[in-house]
DNA sequence: TGCGTCATCCAAAGCGCTTTGGAAGTGATT
DNA sequence: AATCACTTCCAAAGCGCTTTGGATGACGCA
């Protein structure tokens, strides 16, 4: 059933059926009343590609998702993201165009997307440092919104991130107030913008404590549990190991524990962990106390507020650019205590 | 730059310029030379609208996520899946559409979707037992294909999944045959499939070995941390408590681990615990040796495999139905070891 | 020379919707 | 009775592609 069979069964106008459906004025109540009974009746929905090509519009917003054996850009953090931001799509009659494609073709992606006219915005995801999807946007001329932020980028652009620098300065600082001296870093991935940020972060306020930052005892790399639990383990074989752990995220932070535990060392007591906590659904940090002190921002939030800004964008182009930066809340759990005294 | 444009330049017609593009054999091939360099030149790509418009076909595969604060199906399996999926998408020419919707609109996102023809096909996630949607998207006349399998559905339907009750069974015998007589279950939601055929597997490996399955000790929620934790302290604080746990996901097995711990117990020594392992890609069973004793099937492979099915149903709607079932292989790791000792 | 075949190209008709630019009818006003 | 404003509807022209059904010319062959 089409526009045109339903406006025929009704005697009338495709014009009329469809501003009737469309809510314009220009047609009587008691005819839109009936049209949209007949057409309630039948079932009928407009065809999406039709109502796309004259309208120019594909209610679709698209997110480029590259993957490769090294760089799980799929990952934990991700998922709830999505959710959030689909939540927000949903109810503003848009879907979720997602390109899964390979590490290498990750800018082509982008481009493809625009040229090709199947989204009406993109959400641009992990930012790096420097990173060229933001210039190539703006030279494609679409809507777009950055979750995080790309330090150096020139020009300015649509972007909300957590302050991760001062998220994790304050959470070295809450160590170093527990008497902590030696504090080893679990990082995500250095070339990430947010990694950068909060080594910062925590290099910054051991300085102040007049500490110098030690590389021996920092570690960069995907966030999953066995390299939380391997960064842990070698760290605490060394000499000198930390007295505590910052961790990037809760699921290296599992990682920690295990390497802790393992080790016939108790967490919160003989060794102290902190964490950046995403809020992750299926991931909570306890349900009471939490597991982990941490400073914590919900990732799913974040998907929400990136998709209405974006919307906002897509229907107001000319806007000037909106910049948004959330601090992390710091929850304390049961995983940090009193550096432990000298034996 | 549209094809208009385009073949007005060359001076030919939007027939030739199209075919040419498309690899039809009726074009000279010096011109369709001429015409695809022009083209390069000028990095014109097709509008996808209009395209989809004119086939017919949107090259889009629909998802649709439901989401509450109860139920959450945008869990750890679910990124997983998607990434395998699109991957397989991307090779084909087609992206994947999300739809985030509210639980109570499950059932209409489906047939919006179809009815609107905004996807060419569709993937049904997490099959509950009679599951509605089969039957609607086969009244609405469009390809699907289902990960999982739905008990009682009357008429036959494309399909892959894990054989997940033999994979409990042996899952239970494995442990059995370690001598332990009292075995705890932490499943997932029992209105899901899977996670009926996970408790059959159970006890019908405990009957088998002459052991009545002891509602006491099986718990079945979502599957996140904490609920493996909350399940896993309670069961050991009870009288009789369990020797070993059998857990339906790598997160609440991380949740039993800690509960264990807690009460200084050793995994794989005082207590084991043996779970289902979906090989996520950022939190694997360890690197070396597994971490857990588990059951194993890639859910990365699934989301691959069923992408590739449903785009063979799309291409050949008229086909039989296919349905696969796959093996899970038990892999033996650190967190499984003969039953203690009575004391 | 005339005819059939083949390769190469094109004009135009869709695909199913939105939207522009009226047209027709209805009252009210002069 | 003529004019105007307003309401209500419609025919037709897009949106940018694909695809049908030829048209044209070159070539080989009888």
């Amino acid at each position: 059933m089409n526009l045109r069979e339903l406006s025929q069964q009704l005697g009338l106008s495709q014009t009329t059926v469809s501003r009737a459906l469309n809510g314009y004025p220009e047609v009587n109540e008691t005819t839109r009343k009936r049209i949209q009974d007949f057409a309630d009746h039948h079932n009928y929905r407009p065809n999406q590609k039709a109502k796309s090509l004259a309208t120019g519009k594909s209610m679709l917003i698209g997110h480029v998702i590259p993957f490769s054996t090294q760089h799980e850009m799929v990952n934990i953090v991700f998922s709830d993201f999505i959710a959030g931001a689909g939540e927000v799509y949903s109810t503003h009659g848009y879907d979720m165009l997602l390109s899964v494609v390979n590490d290498d073709n990750e800018i082509r992606a982008y481009s493809e997307l625009a040229r090709k006219g199947s989204v009406d915005g993109v959400i641009v995801h992990g930012p790096t440092q420097n990173d060229p999807r933001i210039a190539l946007l703006q030279d494609l001329k679409i809507p777009f919104f950055v979750h995080g932020r790309s330090t150096d980028a020139t020009s300015s652009y649509n972007h909300l991130d957590v302050n991760n620098k001062r998220a994790f300065s304050r959470a070295t600082e809450f160590l170093l107030n527990l008497g902590h001296r030696r504090i080893g870093l679990i990082n995500g991935l250095e070339r990430m913008d947010f990694a950068q940020r909060r080594r910062h972060g925590y290099e910054d306020a051991l300085q102040s404590a007049g500490i110098m930052p030690d590389p021996a005892i920092m570690r960069s790399a995907e966030m999953t549990e066995p390299f939380g639990y391997a960064a842990t383990k070698e760290l605490l074989a060394a000499d000198h190991p930390p007295t505590a752990f910052i961790a990037s995220s809760i699921v290296p932070a599992l990682g920690a524990r295990r390497a802790i535990e393992e080790r016939a060392l108790t967490v919160g007591k003989d060794v102290s962990i902190i964490c950046f906590d995403d809020a992750i659904s299926y991931m909570p940090n306890g349900e009471g106390e939490p597991i982990f002190t941490a400073t914590r921002s919900s990732v799913r939030d974040a998907g929400r507020r990136c998709a209405e800004l974006l919307i906002g964008v897509i229907q107001n182009p000319d806007a000037p650019p909106v910049a948004e930066l959330w601090e992390a809340e710091l929850v304390v759990g049961q995983s940090t205590g009193p550096a432990p005294k000298k034996a």
